[in-house]
DNA sequence: TATGCATCCTCTAGCCGCTAGAGGATCAAG
DNA sequence: CTTGATCCTCTAGCGGCTAGAGGATGCATA
């Protein structure tokens, strides 16, 4: 039933192209632990096959799909895991639905305020200038969320 | 025509409560540049006066509505000369609103994406699970974006 | 076979915007 | 005079990488 042939062997670079995670992201992974130690040459390069190759491709969908390490790390595991029952699954896709939902949501009101502040600015001088001075007196406006959180928080 | 009275001072906790900015993080601030240090007691403490009130409040409602610390830097800077023109200020809030609408995009997209997922998952087992499925499968549908971005980054 | 360049290795440090904690000094109230 | 809140400095950590030093291999070409 199992497999005569190896699957092939890749080198770091190779994986790197062909799941699209670059060179020193995969050792990070390895490193924390969420993508086993592979096998190395003599000479001590590591060396991937295809269900390496598969993981890694996992792991890149889910981060593409926003999912944090922790999330993915637990995803893995119930993928290594077919029989047992999906609920946590979907709990944690569902959790991190409404998490990307709350956050749009934030950023749609902060793209409210922006574009108020900047279409009022009449590119005069600093001392009439709405951007600043919004700032100066803006005191968060439908003022709910007092809870110390900085509303956006995105490097892209 | 300045002022005799000289302005109130007070502690850093204090500060803290009334800008609604953490004790560390202002210390954080003064020693990152973005807030003089200020005068202190004999002892040592910290004392703000009302300007620093003012300075630290912009800063608050600045990164409220999203901007990092530089460009906070850069906007304190054209706030302290109001004789300039204001096209800098206007800049920095454009490109900060052109920032959010693209992460709104991509959010949203990803929103489709996951509902999608979790919606078609039934409740099975994990191999028949739908979130899983489409973490293996998923090649980024609408793959336009190629460049190495992961789409989204968020620690609320 | 020599050479040169790409790729690989490990290790450390840096990015952002804080946050947490150790270990101690000082202050205000009772 | 004690208690507890606040303050001080300093260092380390979070997430998810990225960059660079300094060196060892591997592979193709001349």
């Amino acid at each position: 039933m199992a497999s005569s042939v190896p699957s092939p062997l890749r080198s770091i670079g190779t994986l790197a192209t062909a799941t699209g995670v670059k060179v020193p992201t995969i050792r990070f992974y390895e490193q924390i632990g969420l993508l086993a130690p592979p096998p190395r040459t003599a000479s001590g390069r590591r060396l991937y096959d295809d269900a390496a190759l598969r993981r890694l491709s996992f792991i890149r969908h889910a981060r593409q799909l926003g999912f944090d390490l922790d999330a993915i790390r637990s995803l893995l595991d119930l993928s290594d895991h077919p029989d047992r029952p999906c609920g946590e699954a979907n709990a944690i896709a569902e959790r991190h639905l409404s998490d990307v939902t709350e956050k749009i949501a934030q950023l749609q009101a902060l793209r409210t305020e922006l574009s108020r502040m900047s279409a009022e600015c009449a590119g005069g001088r600093v001392s009439a200038c709405k951007v600043i001075e919004v700032l100066h007196d803006h005191d968060l406006c439908a003022a709910e969320d007092h809870r110390a959180s900085t509303v956006a928080d995105f490097r892209a």
